[in-house]
DNA sequence: GTCTATAGCGCGATAGAC
DNA sequence: GTCTATCGCGCTATAGAC
């Protein structure tokens, strides 16, 4: 796949536009102005916008927990890995000249608008991450480096809801500085 | 003001479609349908969607920093006043038939697609709520109910950001009891 | 205040030339 | 694969009768 790939270009520029404005804000005519390209052209690579929209989910998935299975599978310690998996919600937020947030936090608002293909693919990318931290906060509490009541799955899925709202809210505020701190004093508070 | 007051229909109307669909995925002609009204009449109510926006925003941010206002007026412990304020984004989940998020939760995704008096209503909103729970988490440290380290702001940053966040990803996921316990657990780390 | 009718726009999508 | 041209739709908004 070459890297001006005009399918590529095409997702990368939903993307941008998802993670800023929303579904409903993204255009195919938004899309062609930042391809350079004309709106009919992109329904042969994408003939419906479910086609676009199912295809970006899949990529965006893939990619995200693709990195946080290389965080997991890492030797540092649980302390370590959960700070790596926030710092990922922290850099999307910090990506580029305009404040990104999670194009699954934007789509899991809009979702009741979607059709069901990707309903489905977000229900998974949450399933996914709440999986994935169920497993470091359960390595973390046999080390002895986590000290928190309750169970394992109702705290992976605090700190879940945590990133994606705080995204949400720090954008919205202008404090994406504060976000960092908020991060850290979650991993305090879940050490105990 | 009477009860079958059109205009308050109309912003009933307004309130349940945005919490469910979005601000894009809200019309006058869905308006017109709850209501049993043309659409054409609404624009004598609300000439412009902004200005509808700007009437429930204002409604909306009122009626909710009163009843929090309402709690920490109480003469309830600190422990018991948080629960109560979180227990209100728990009401809202469970409200009517369709789960609905708070609609500066669905704001804050579309923050960036809305004009200028709406987004400084939904960050008044944001702040008004963290001042609150300022308040509160001060109160609750002199108190000796909460025991946290670092800086009271971000605490109530971090309850702010889970609340909202938690019920985007608790609706979408079906686990609306599960944000119960996501509630308790946090309130949990916060005691200390 | 509510109605009918319509203007004006942007959208997703398709047909057919090159 | 990209283009021009166009269709059909839903939307916000307005004009004018009742």
């Amino acid at each position: 796949m070459k890297q001006t790939d005009t399918k590529t270009l095409i997702l990368d520029a939903a993307q941008d536009l998802i993670q800023r404005l929303g579904v409903n804000g993204m255009s195919y005519q938004d899309i062609s102005e930042i391809v350079g390209i004309r709106k009919a052209s992109i329904h042969t690579h994408f003939p419906k916008k479910d086609d676009l929209l199912v295809a970006l989910l899949d990529r965006y998935s893939d990619r995200f927990l693709r990195i946080v299975d290389g965080i997991l599978a890492t030797s540092d310690a649980p302390e370590v890995k959960l700070r790596r998996y926030c710092s990922l919600f922290e850099a999307t937020l910090n990506s580029g000249s305009q404040e990104k947030v999670c194009l699954c936090a934007m789509l899991g608002a809009e979702l009741t608008a979607l059709n069901h293909p990707s309903v489905e693919q977000v229900r998974n990318f949450y399933r996914a991450n709440e999986e994935r931290l169920v497993t470091l906060l359960k390595a973390g509490q046999q080390n002895g480096s986590f000290r928190f009541t309750g169970e394992v799955t109702v705290t992976a899925a605090l700190i879940f809801g945590l990133l994606e709202g705080g995204m949400l809210i720090a954008r919205a505020q202008g404090t994406t500085n504060q976000f960092h701190s908020v991060i850290e004093q979650l991993l305090q508070l879940i050490k105990g």
